[in-house]
DNA sequence: TCTGGGGTCCTCCACCGT
DNA sequence: TCTGACGGTGGAGGACCC
């Protein structure tokens, strides 16, 4: 299995067209008091700037950093083109998000060489540089494509692995995060080989049983998850946070009148609906909240899925009065296609 | 330091019917 | 008739990912 990583690639998207900016710490984020820097630079990186980080503090952690704003639909453009390419290559693969894919290399005559090419062809067709992690499954490539970024190829084999992220955190791991990390810690384990060699005992008096084995399994780099063509879509949401809280129902009321206008409208696009309508409230205090009701039957309508939500809005603010709310959201999950019939009865 | 937007998946719990 | 086990479903929260 290889994946395939771009290097930071909305950054690289934007330098095609100003290349008057290559060399210099450049951000994408957005330019409101609360936005978050989506990709920087590695000339940015290397003062400290990383993604998800509040842009105000990338500024002064970088003030002569260049700040550009997200321009998704030319991102999702340059995706397209990268993909293709790909798929010229090799039959089976796994997108992950704009930037990333597994690619199924069993089969094939010389997997390395052919992901030269792919990559060589990748930048002489789009200026765009990539990583490749090749092992014997998906968390193995994926672990190696970080590993030596930008522009690198790492090949491992699964013990190759284990011995050459050993003493790195576990953390390193796709699935482990900071509250796992954390958890881990509090028993003593600070390295992927700690968890591999702890003793199950250890880990069960902070995680289940199951959970402990699928920890273990992971810091052995056991993974046998297949590379899948297509993962369908079950939910579809917008939301958005404010520059500055919102106490007023009615204003409230109106926001998510718009959002749910936004997301049924793309919803009935695309010829989707769902059956589960749900909101998100995040108050001052960065507590979030979720509220969701499930309907006899699927919907992409406006006055429907708009209807509900706004009914479990009043349901929560009577339930919180008076708290400032930072972000507010709507989602249409258990999303199924719109049956043929719908679309026969309204031709006719 | 003060935390986006769009997602998936998991866990826990309540409820319901068998 | 009552009770408990069990599975399915839905709701809420949370961890995690790009």
């Amino acid at each position: 299995v290889a994946h395939l990583d771009m290097d930071a690639f909305y950054v690289s998207v934007e330098l095609r067209r100003r290349p008057d900016l290559v060399g210099l710490p450049v951000i994408v984020a957005g330019s409101g008091p609360r936005a978050v820097v989506t990709t920087a630079s590695y000339e940015a990186r290397r003062f400290g700037v990383g993604s998800a980080m509040p842009a105000a503090r990338a500024r002064r952690l970088c003030p002569a950093a260049i700040v550009l704003a997200p321009d998704f639909d030319e991102y999702r453009r340059a995706s397209a083109e990268v993909m293709d390419i790909v798929r010229r290559h090799v039959v089976q693969i796994e997108q992950v998000g704009l930037d990333e894919a597994y690619l199924d290399l069993s089969g094939l005559p010389a997997p390395k060489a052919g992901m030269r090419r792919v990559v060589a062809e990748i930048h002489a067709a789009t200026g765009l540089r990539a990583s490749v992690g090749i092992g014997p499954n998906k968390l193995v490539a994926k672990v190696a494509s970080d590993a030596e970024k930008p522009s690198g190829f790492v090949v491992l084999t699964r013990e190759g692995a284990r011995a050459r992220f050993a003493e790195a955190p576990p953390s390193l791991i796709p699935g482990i995060g900071a509250k796992t990390a954390e958890r881990l810690a509090s028993v003593g384990i600070r390295s992927i080989a700690g968890l591999a060699d702890a003793p199950p005992e250890t880990l069960r008096s902070v995680f289940a049983a199951g959970t402990t084995q699928a920890l273990q399994a992971l810091a052995r780099f056991e993974h046998d998850a297949p590379v899948s063509q297509e993962r369908k879509v079950i939910s579809e949401s917008r939301e958005r946070t404010f520059d500055e809280d919102v106490l007023s129902p009615s204003d409230l009321a109106e926001i998510l009148e718009r959002l749910s206008g936004q997301l049924c409208g793309d919803l009935a696009q695309k010829r989707r609906q769902g059956r589960t309508v749900g909101i998100k409230i995040r108050l001052a205090d960065f507590s979030t909240h979720t509220r969701a009701r499930t309907l006899v039957s699927a919907t992409n309508a406006e006055a429907q899925v708009g209807g509900v939500a706004a009914e479990l809005l009043r349901t929560f603010l009577a339930e919180h009065p008076g708290r400032a709310v930072r972000l507010l959201g709507v989602r249409v999950a258990g999303i199924e296609p719109e049956p043929a019939e719908a679309q026969l009865a309204l031709e006719i």
